[in-house]
RNA sequence: GCGCCCGUAGCUCAGUUGGAUAGAGCAAUUGAUUUCUAAUCAAUUGGCCGGAGGUUCGAAUCCUCUCGGGCGCACCA
């Protein structure tokens, strides 16, 4: 549909324009000499939506943050407020309160707010899209899983939660969002893997060789080699060890992101860039990297070592760029790697990295400093470990011993849905005890059951309606339907719920916090099922039933949407 | 020793800017189905927000100290 007229207001526009009143009432009575206060102290007004229903819809305490500055007592700056407001007779509110020590509480006209779901059936899957971060394009890297073993479930975690983190900023408005996987090609892992794979190819070869000491030992190397034997036969046994090697853990490596690919994608998460750190090398990025640096006066020579003066920007040491022995640490490789994005036209870096990194932030923001970027531009999220609980124990794991649980036989186990929903349920500073046998055992209660039965359950009803003689909703103009009906407490729970989405896109995607969407999505759940115990949709009563088919359409496509954003399926029926 | 993250109900965790009586799910107990899907709803039980000070009208939230758990502190990646 286009050129579609709104018709109501979201939560987050509504608390935008009471700020204004609110605003606005002060300047009315600082000209009428019944406050005193410099404009430049006025507050910002901020509201949120009390626990208890006799507070109103939403309170603002900005009187009790401004009585302190201004030295009058705060419930009568509220009192004084009020009668401005009360004068501009706002549309969308009911009734206005002073409580407590000085709160302003704000009751809502549900006849007004209702009409948000007119805007809702109207956009549809675009409802809850913003404009906020307009023009701009940030790029997301995470996983990022050197190519030298299966995905694990700490890399399901970053694939979860970094691909909804995706959505959600696309939502919010951003132009252009890259997802980003960065393949470490280049260092010793991939040396110590290359001969892993070496060895296992020239066992599997019959020949008698010693696995290297600090070799990989999972069977999936032995698999690995075994395919290289299928497909080359003993092509490669007269090559050096370094050859072997060198070429063998290439064949492995690629291999290796080749499954990697397929399944991140069958879990439902594509990247757009699959970076090779290789190319840096190839074509002098960090060469050129380097120079630069050097020009900027915070780079010196000692112990004939290059090092990167970061405790200036509060390191507790300075950092090696170029080993005595003229190598580069992998320090430096990485800020030519976010030199290389930024030069890509990134307003904003977004990386998601393990916990055993979060000692390199402060290097990595020191080096864009040193470089003169604003170091804010960078933003690096942790994402702590997750224990994998078996049996009421913790599972140890490690990817050299190849003891651990690989992402596709959690997926297989859980499923898709369950794991994703898991992932980003939590927020990613907490450390995660994921317990399989909870998340298989209780999987018939689990809260993205809950979620996609409301889901369902709308599904039904719309089925349903189809067969009784209530007409169609989408035969009739929507804007028919006489929205006073929905009146119960119920209904308006769900319409006020419904109308926050779009606030709740944007706090998620300022704050990169997409654990909020789970929590919202099971509160408006919830809603939604006493609703559908409380209130019946179909009815003889047409005008209601046209009203709550309305509601309860509304209801599904946000829903949707909330999902959508998650990766998590929809079924019509469960 | 220094730094980062965590500590909230029996378990797993929310708590956005300091707000009004600390929340949810699971587990436990009880009730609800001639009615659009009971994978649901309603109700009950469950808390010194790790501890001690401080800041203020007001603290789970901010500051200091402290105790537990995890992880870093390489010319490894």
């Amino acid at each position: 549909m286009t050129m579609t007229e709104k018709n109501g207001l979201t939560i987050f526009e509504i608390k935008n324009l009471l700020a204004k009143f609110v605003e606005d009432s002060l300047l009315k009575a600082k000209e009428n000499k019944e406050i005193e206060f410099n404009v430049g102290i006025l507050p910002k007004i901020l509201f949120e939506q009390p626990k208890d229903k006799k507070f109103g819809d939403l309170a603002t305490n900005f009187a009790i943050d401004f009585a302190r500055k201004t030295k009058i007592a705060s419930r009568k700056i509220a009192e004084i407020v009020i009668v401005f407001l009360k004068e501009s007779n706002i549309k969308i509110i009911s009734k206005i309160e002073v409580a407590g020590p000085g709160f302003l509480n704000f009751f809502l006209n549900y006849t007004e707010l209702t009409k948000v779901l007119l805007d809702i059936e109207n956009t549809h899957e675009n409802y809850g899209c913003l404009d906020y971060f307009a023009g701009k394009s940030i790029n997301v890297e995470f996983v990022s899983a050197n190519p030298v073993g299966p995905l694990n479930i700490v890399n399901a975690r970053a694939a979860a939660v970094g691909d909804c983190l995706c959505r959600l900023l696309t939502k919010a408005g951003y132009i252009q969002v890259v997802r980003e996987y960065y393949i470490n090609d280049a260092g010793n892992q991939i040396k110590i893997f290359g001969e892993s794979v070496a060895s296992r190819y020239k066992q599997a070869l019959g020949v008698d060789v010693v696995f290297p000491e600090n070799g990989y030992q999972g069977e999936y190397v032995k698999d690995i080699a075994n395919w290289i034997k299928e497909t080359y036969n003993d092509k490669y046994l007269s090559f050096s060890q370094e050859e072997q090697a060198s070429i063998l853990g290439k064949l492995a490596s690629l291999r290796i992101i080749e499954e990697q690919k397929s399944e991140l994608k069958n879990f439902g998460v594509e990247f757009d860039v699959w970076f090779s750190e290789k190319t840096l090398h190839t074509v002098n990025k960090v060469k050129d990297t380097l120079d630069l640096l050097k020009t900027k006066e915070c780079v010196y020579e000692k112990d004939n070592a290059i090092w990167l003066k970061t405790t200036q920007f509060g390191d507790d040491k300075d950092r090696v760029l170029v080993k005595e022995n003229g190598d580069w640490t992998y320090f430096l490789v990485d800020i030519a790697y976010h030199i290389d994005k930024f030069k890509r036209g990134f307003n904003t870096l977004l990386d998601i990295w393990g916990p055993d990194h979060h000692g390199h932030i402060i290097r990595m923001k020191s080096a864009m400093s040193s470089l003169g970027i604003d170091p804010s531009s960078l933003v690096v999220l942790i994402a702590q470990q997750v224990n994998l609980i078996h049996e009421g124990e913790v599972l140890a794991m490690s990817k050299r011993a190849g003891k651990f649980i690989t992402m596709k036989e959690l997926v297989d186990e859980v499923g898709a849905d369950v794991v994703k929903y898991f992932f980003i349920m939590k927020s990613l500073d907490a450390h995660f005890d994921f317990d399989i046998e909870l998340a298989k055992k209780h999987s018939d209660e689990n809260p993205v059951y809950y979620i996609q039965y409301a889901f369902a359950r709308i599904c039904s009803i719309l089925r349903n309606s189809k067969e009784s003689v209530v007409a169609d909703l989408s035969a009739k103009n929507i804007s028919e339907v006489n929205l006073v009906l929905l009146k119960e407490e119920e209904e308006h729970e769900l319409i006020f719920k419904l109308a926050s989405f779009p606030e709740l896109i944007l706090n998620s995607a300022i704050f990169y916090a997409p654990h909020w969407l789970p929590k919202y999505l099971e509160e408006l759940a919830s809603i939604f099922h006493r609703f559908y115990t409380e209130c019946k949709v179909l009815s003889d009563d047409k005008d209601l039933t046209l009203a709550r088919l309305l509601l309860v359409s509304s209801t599904k496509t946000v829903i949707k949407n909330g999902l959508d954003l998650m990766g998590i399926s929809t079924p019509e029926k469960m």
